[in-house]
DNA sequence: ACCTGAACACCGTTCAAGT
DNA sequence: ACCTGAACACCGTTCAAGT
């Protein structure tokens, strides 16, 4: 008997989440978070606008599931470390490498830190944590200070990003920070003095990672008993 | 010889950069972000929408100023503390209480990190890390492994708030450790599920300050001589 | 079931016209 | 100089109509 018949008897190159999801990160790696609409992905596979929400609930939706992809490929490709520290290291560092890579997932997740996806990294991170004797009741903050750290640096990289093509200056901030101290009495302010010099020719990485093992040393100084 | 005038020959309630962004920030408090429209607070004025752009550059630019503004009364008062660390807790907690008062501060600084504003914080924070023994070389990554903290905090703030208004659930995050866990295997989650019970009766503002002790106490190992 | 594209209800911003 | 409000160029989202 023929109960069933093909599903697929139109177009080959047919509409699906992912096939969106995928064009949505094409369009934000290219031309950023402004030029994502849904008019933008609809042109992109020649069709109507009506046609999208049949796949994807909207446009916030679409945002968050392509931050999920961009990063459940970061974590995924995480190997366990010998270190539990190591773990967490290589952990902070993949979500920051995808942001570096794609910085509309900065300020996604710092829009919406309760994504699902950093629902993994505070897995990640915590149960590595427990594994660097942190007590139980102070796990959460510690994870928490972790967490809320990369945040910050991912927000910092997606505003830099934004600024970078707004207007096409390298030193966006060093600037910033020029225009800051000419407005104020310079010798009074050594420290942002001092600051603009440093900014120059600061490397972003290697300042997160300082950030890093800053946080890392406090949370084994409070917390952990041998190492 | 008469050659000035008054100025003021309108009405006595004459817009100003400064009614503008008083109205933008009660509207910001009450309403949340969605509801400052250049229409919503010429309507406040009882007055078209071109009138407000005689007075601020646009929408992001009140933005700015309503932020900054908060932002300007949160540090302003802060009095000097006898010890160093003292006065930055001081300064990150006046921040924080700031986004607590005003979740909409918390997305903007997270969007635009470079605000002069937040540019005061620097160098509140590291003029006085500096005083904390912590060498020239390294104040710029232990000032900013703070302030990216902070800016990750603020993030997480205005998400909250954004969420509490959305849908009226005390313990969104809570709901959404649930839901992750319920989507796993628990058993081998330990961490996730002990976590959403943490979750439950925990603090934001005793989290915050744990993780500021957290950071302080990394860079005095790191960088401290004596203290 | 899936696609199409016009229509709706908004935005921010500009600008000729008024006082 | 300052204000007014219509007009412009966009949005996200919905929905009747097609295949």
């Amino acid at each position: 008997m023929t109960t069933s018949r093909p599903a697929a008897t139109y177009r080959s190159d047919a509409l699906s989440q992912e096939r969106i999801v995928q064009a949505a990160i094409a369009i934000l790696d290219k031309d950023g978070e402004d030029a994502l609409t849904i008019r933008a992905i609809a042109a992109h596979f020649a069709t109507g606008q009506g046609a999208i929400y049949h796949h994807v609930g909207g446009k916030k939706e679409l945002l968050r599931e392509a931050t999920g992809h961009i990063l459940n490929d970061a974590t995924a490709r995480i190997g366990e470390q010998d270190l539990a520290a190591d773990s967490i290291r290589a952990v902070m560092v993949g979500v920051f490498d995808a942001v570096d890579a794609h910085p509309w997932v900065g300020a996604q997740i710092a829009r919406e830190p309760s994504q699902v996806a950093l629902l993994d990294l505070f897995e990640l991170i915590g149960s590595r944590l427990s594994a660097l004797d942190v007590p139980a009741a102070e796990l959460f903050e510690a994870t928490s200070t972790l967490v809320n750290y990369l945040l910050g640096v991912a927000a910092q990289y997606a505003a830099g990003a934004r600024l970078a093509r707004d207007a096409d200056r390298t030193d966006f901030l060093a600037s910033a920070v020029e225009e800051w101290i000419s407005r104020r009495d310079m010798a009074a302010h050594p420290f942002m003095h001092q600051l603009a010099a440093q900014m120059v020719g600061h490397d972003d990485r290697v300042q997160f990672l300082a950030g890093i093992e800053i946080i890392l040393e406090g949370i084994t100084v409070r917390y952990g008993q041998t190492r």
